[in-house]
DNA sequence: CGCGACGTTGATTTGCCTCAACGATTGTGG
DNA sequence: CCACAATCGTTGAGGCAAATCAACGTCGCG
């Protein structure tokens, strides 16, 4: 059950099994159905989720109505509002289920009490927050740089598993296109080879 | 000199003037004109910078030539490729002055020295880092669900200091516009005082 | 003074969106 | 187990936001 979390996190940093039992004990279970919220526009996060089964969006709403995408998670990622977790005011994203899901969280409260018992903790953390940091600065590169089937290619490549598993429209919402748009992206690469 | 990064620090985390001493110790200051490099496409990012006096852009080069721009750095915020500079591996971005600045550098060596001697560092750039991240998250959404104008609105009212001390067309390679188009949203904002 | 950096303006083009209509597939309640 | 509704993807016509290209004005500075 914590096999994989325990391998996530000794990616950073060192630890006793002395210590890895403690951080375990500090883990809640949840399973959740497909299409739930984890999390609702206005509610402050009380999470940082593992994901140990599953498939995952977060997302805003824009004025218009429309989903755009942040990020999907699925097996060894982490999902959570940062930010509305860190400082416990209201989010402004959603994040839902895709499909049904098993997850590990961690609270601010349990959270704060494993950075202060196993202080290596902190630097887990840093180090995994930088790496999501890094691959928004690449992302925002992808977005000002590429075009749309240029980005829509990267993904393919990037997060094949992730690309099988979700349907079409929710990678349009990713990339920002609509979905007719990609339709005829995949129809111009498909069939015409000329990239 | 060590005042304005001394009270930066000290949001995140209370630290004692002797630690404060300890930290300033390990900062390297450095004195750089204008229109220089930090860091170049291809080297390693060997320093964490804060900028005590300056402005500071980083970016990326597109496929065409074009710069795409990360960030602005003025006084009290930092500056790196987080990246390169955890991995230290080679960096695709660059890193530039647009005014003459004064830095005090971390390097990774520095750095390390500073979270083994005072732990509490780990939280301070944990926090500092977290903090990014979410208004990286903030601009990716404001890229895909608002228009270039407003994009441009939102900047004004932001950054209102580094609006007006760098040149228009950086504002357009940091919005992901062409500088003719920043200038029709200009004229059309000033003369046509429909939003 | 003359050159380079910067900003503006207009004409044209294009990447992507919107709207509308239509298959295919899935799933769900009767 | 079928009927019907959702959900999802495709296709085409037309439109708009923003890019591109080209020309020109202005300023600061070596």
């Amino acid at each position: 059950m914590f096999e994989a979390i325990n391998q996530n996190v000794c990616r950073y940093a060192a630890f006793s099994s002395e210590e890895l039992a403690t951080f375990n004990q500090l883990l809640a279970h949840k399973s959740i159905a497909k299409k739930q919220f984890l999390l609702h526009e206005g509610d402050v996060c009380r999470f940082e989720a593992y994901i140990v089964k599953g498939c995952i969006k977060s997302y805003f709403i824009d004025s218009n109505g429309f989903e755009v995408i942040l990020t999907f998670g699925i097996e060894d990622w982490w999902v959570s509002d940062i930010d509305s977790f860190c400082t416990q005011q209201p989010s402004r994203m959603f994040i839902e289920t895709i499909e049904d899901s098993e997850l590990l969280l961690l609270t601010h409260q349990t959270k704060e009490q494993l950075l202060t018992k196993i202080p290596k903790f902190e630097r887990v953390f840093r180090l995994m927050v930088q790496r999501h940091l890094a691959s928004y600065q690449e992302r925002l590169f992808a977005d000002h740089a590429k075009t749309a089937q240029e980005r829509y290619e990267y993904f393919l490549a990037k997060y094949p598993y992730i690309s099988q598993r979700i349907p079409q429209h929710l990678i349009a919402a990713y990339l920002g296109i609509s979905p007719e748009f990609l339709s005829k992206i995949r129809k111009r690469m498909f069939t015409n080879r000329s990239k």
